[in-house]
DNA sequence: GTAAAGTCGCGATTACATCA
DNA sequence: ATGATGTAATCGCGACTTTA
């Protein structure tokens, strides 16, 4: 704070006991208490007017800032000089900066990760609909083999065990989150290893 | 070694200027 | 005139350092 300021207040605070009550802290009162309202006749008593930075100021300001988000106070009595401020005014400044650069940060973050998502969601979308292709190829192939089994055996034996051993083996229809819960139980073999009761699947490929 | 005082940065909030 | 927005300033707090 401005030490003019300060001491304006303290001089108010002695003359209206009970106006600055913040300044002189009460016992035992811990706990963040609501701030004061400080209304225009006050400001105009104390000469408090907020005042916006020139262009030049915020320009050499940025720079510095540019340079280095962290102000020792060498740097800011030094860059207080030059401004024509209060050191205070400078540390405020690169507060409030600091502040806005991190929201900043975090609005860039969020929005990368919403776009990430919305990527990973028409992917999702596409494997899906792959998934479903790729099913109703399976149904198809699968019918065509019940068709060619039932051509060769025709005529000899009515209960082949190959009418029924696709419908054993496969697992029930699940929907979208058909594996979730069940990698154990259906164990999907890496390539090329032999399956007992799928050595049809050599004859297509 | 330690309690009190001082300093600094931060988050939250307020006060004020400016603009649509 | 008024609500929205941006930003300077304030407050309260914790962490750390300095001083007596």
């Amino acid at each position: 704070m401005n030490h003019k300021v300060e001491d304006h207040l303290a001089l108010i605070s002695q003359l209206y006991p009970g106006v600055y009550t913040q300044i002189v802290p009460q016992q035992g009162e811990s706990k963040r208490r609501r701030r004061r309202k400080k209304n225009k006749a006050e400001a105009d008593i104390i000469g408090a007017k907020k005042r916006k930075l020139s262009e030049e100021q915020v320009n050499l300001l940025e720079m510095n800032f540019g340079n280095e988000h962290k102000l020792e106070s060498e740097r800011k009595d030094k860059l207080a000089l030059e401004l024509g401020l209060d050191p205070r005014q400078v540390a405020v400044w690169f507060q409030n900066r600091r502040a806005r650069w991190k929201n900043k940060k975090l609005e860039e973050e969020y929005t990368k990760l919403k776009t990430a998502h919305e990527s990973m969601v028409v992917e999702k979308c596409k494997l899906e609909s792959e998934v479903l292709k790729l099913k109703g190829q399976l149904s198809e192939a699968e019918k065509e083999i019940q068709r060619l089994s039932s051509d060769r055996v025709d005529g000899v034996s009515t209960n082949s065990p190959s009418s029924s051993l696709s419908m054993a083996r496969d697992p029930p229809f699940l929907g979208e989150f058909a594996m979730e819960g069940y990698e154990d139980a259906f164990y999907i073999p890496p390539e090329n290893s032999y399956i007992p009761g799928m050595e049809w699947i050599n004859l297509y490929v």
